[in-house]
DNA sequence: CATGGGACCTCTAGCCACTGGAGGTTCAAG
DNA sequence: CTTGAACCTCCAGTGGCTAGAGGTCCCATG
């Protein structure tokens, strides 16, 4: 076998979707995306179904899925029926919710930080707020303490792909 | 040697500042935090100076600001000159250009994706629009284009620990 | 003084979604 | 036939923890 004009190598396949050659092999090696046929040299050789899925993938990729949420949706898509459509919601809806939340944290955030750097270091180093308030967040330098008041949990606040 | 009422516990300095067990310990071993005196059976005894150093991390963390950055701020921070307060101030408007650029991020993203969850499934399950909008990026379904611009680069987007 | 159980110890592996490198093979153009 | 870009596999690393196994220590009660 051979690459022909249906078929596309890994990198057309990565230039046509943007998604990097590693990428792509990954996402065969956990499943995702279906192993491909061969060239005789065992070179991987695309069809169009896989250009297809693949900017499914990464597609929803650019709207933060996680990937297991990525598989469900791909499933869900071959169907086409009513079931499968209210499933698609359900997962959109929970990273919409899952969007919002990171949303209003940013912007705390983001108030805090912009006090922070405005107020600056007036004159004197031994004033310097940036590092007094991080020093004493009881005194008084914190707008709010939203931020202070949960035990952490930082490991599902990932945000997708940007330009 | 043994815990006095100077000394800190393990579990004490967790309590004190919020922070988990294992993530003091992980803070020691990449050495942000110094490794503390130990007790006869070998158990951690923590000092004043400690309970500062976390509480200053801790908050740091909640900032969003890397590891790497917070052991820049910590040696900074022991010295109280003008050129330290500068290189404080710059380190935290990087921080806060990185949150604004989330930001922007994510507040586009919110648009899309509420967009595509309101228009729903339109009755027939073939109109389901956040299937469609998945598939199809090139036909009409997107807002914008901007998440689908520039090569992605999801790593240096986490957000830090809220409530 | 023995015992129980909670808090502590080290070490290892796992999470997500890739990314990069080493070291080797294949392909297509000249 | 030679070059060199593109491909292959395999392995390790990223950040910032988190969890578990399997063992030791400390202190309060009986």
């Amino acid at each position: 076998m051979m690459m022909t004009k249906e078929t596309l190598s890994i990198g057309e396949l990565s230039r046509q979707t943007g998604c990097k050659v590693p990428t792509i092999r990954w996402y065969e090696q956990v499943g995702l995306l279906s192993a491909p046929a061969r060239t005789s040299g065992g070179q991987r050789a695309y069809g169009q179904d896989h250009l297809t899925r693949l900017d499914f993938i990464r597609h929803a990729r650019e709207f933060g899925f996680p990937l297991e949420a990525i598989r469900s949706l791909l499933d869900l898509s071959g169907k086409g029926d009513q079931a499968s459509c209210e499933a698609a919601h359900q997962i959109a809806s929970a990273q919409l919710a899952n969007v919002e939340n990171k949303l209003k944290r940013l912007q705390a955030l983001q108030a805090e930080l912009s006090h922070m750097v405005m107020t600056g270091c007036r004159g004197a180093p031994a004033d310097c707020r940036i590092l007094a308030t991080l020093a004493d967040h009881d005194h008084g330098h914190c707008l709010t303490d939203a931020h202070a008041s949960e035990p952490p949990s930082v490991h599902d606040l990932e945000i997708p792909p940007g330009p």
